[in-house]
DNA sequence: TCAAGTAATATGAAATTTCATATTTATGGG
DNA sequence: CCCATAAATATGAAATTTCATATTACTTGA
């Protein structure tokens, strides 16, 4: 009663179903966002940029100019490690930064030639993808779709024990 | 036309819905996934665990003595990173780390008497914040059930900018 | 039963992330 | 105008994470 015992049926990740984990709303979020995310990451790589890079870049596609405290909240990411994630980003000649004429301690982002270039292609890319998953999910409830979405996604064939 | 122009009506983040990100199913998975899980944060903090710590604990109690792959897929943590918190948590008196004798490849990680008292613990005030929040919420539809996730979530009094 | 191939875990070294705090600039009140 | 306080960003240093690869143990076919 151990190892390749498992309730496996037919379909991939039928086995953790029964227990605890499986059925928990923020396991069951985190592993959808990982799952659907992980499936658009090699797109991103793809035009040389990392995750973060590429959240940056979707922010300030929806408003150029962007404040470092604002980006941080909606990027999900820590101030002082955007902070030197934009400063890379800037190095790489993907956005500059110019301190706010009206309020001297706020830093705006403004992505370059270069930065909007890649951003649009991404932005694009990205409704596609999300338009294919649309496509083939059912939004009815929110476990069971999730649940769908990882199963959907995680394509990596079984994998018991 | 800047600054503090926003569209902010009453509500919190009510800013951002025009754009991209504001509508881009993985982004509101990321945000929606990270806004619930911060909310439980501060409980696994209490107990003296950092949150892949519970994520370990929390698979282990539904299956204990699993492998460190089969826990690093099921915690979403790659595996070296996994190899070295685990040996993190067995210096804290966790979990224990056993050889499979079938198969010495595997390593096989049980929780201390101690290792499970948290996690019986955590897994419970788990199922109680689940719960409060399944109550407040409405699984109709994915996404906007994961917007409001992210509204009733996200305590952070107006920001706009 | 050997060799080749694969699986599971560990580990070195570079890079990134965290956390607390420093710095710089604005704001409000007296 | 000055002071105390708050906001926004940057930064040092420790800790963690990543990535590639080394190890060790099994497996399979000849």
């Amino acid at each position: 009663m151990d190892a390749s015992a498992t309730t496996l049926g037919q379909g991939p990740r039928t086995d953790e179903a029964p227990g605890f984990v499986g059925d928990y709303l923020l396991y069951l979020l985190a592993a959808a966002s990982d799952a659907a995310s992980e499936q658009f990451h090699e797109t991103i790589r793809a035009e040389g940029l990392r995750v973060p890079e590429w959240r940056v870049l979707a922010c300030l596609s929806d408003r150029d100019g962007s404040m470092i405290t604002r980006l941080a909240r909606l990027a999900l990411i820590e101030q002082s490690r955007l902070t030197r994630i934009i400063v890379q980003m800037e190095l790489r000649g993907l956005v500059s930064r110019r301190s706010d004429p009206r309020d001297g301690r706020r830093v705006r982002v403004y992505m370059t030639e270069t930065g909007r270039d890649i951003a649009l292609r991404l932005v694009a890319r990205a409704r596609e993808h999300e338009a294919g998953l649309l496509e083939r999910l059912d939004m009815k409830e929110l476990k069971p779709v999730l649940r769908a979405l990882i199963e959907t996604l995680d394509e990596d064939p079984r994998t018991d024990l």
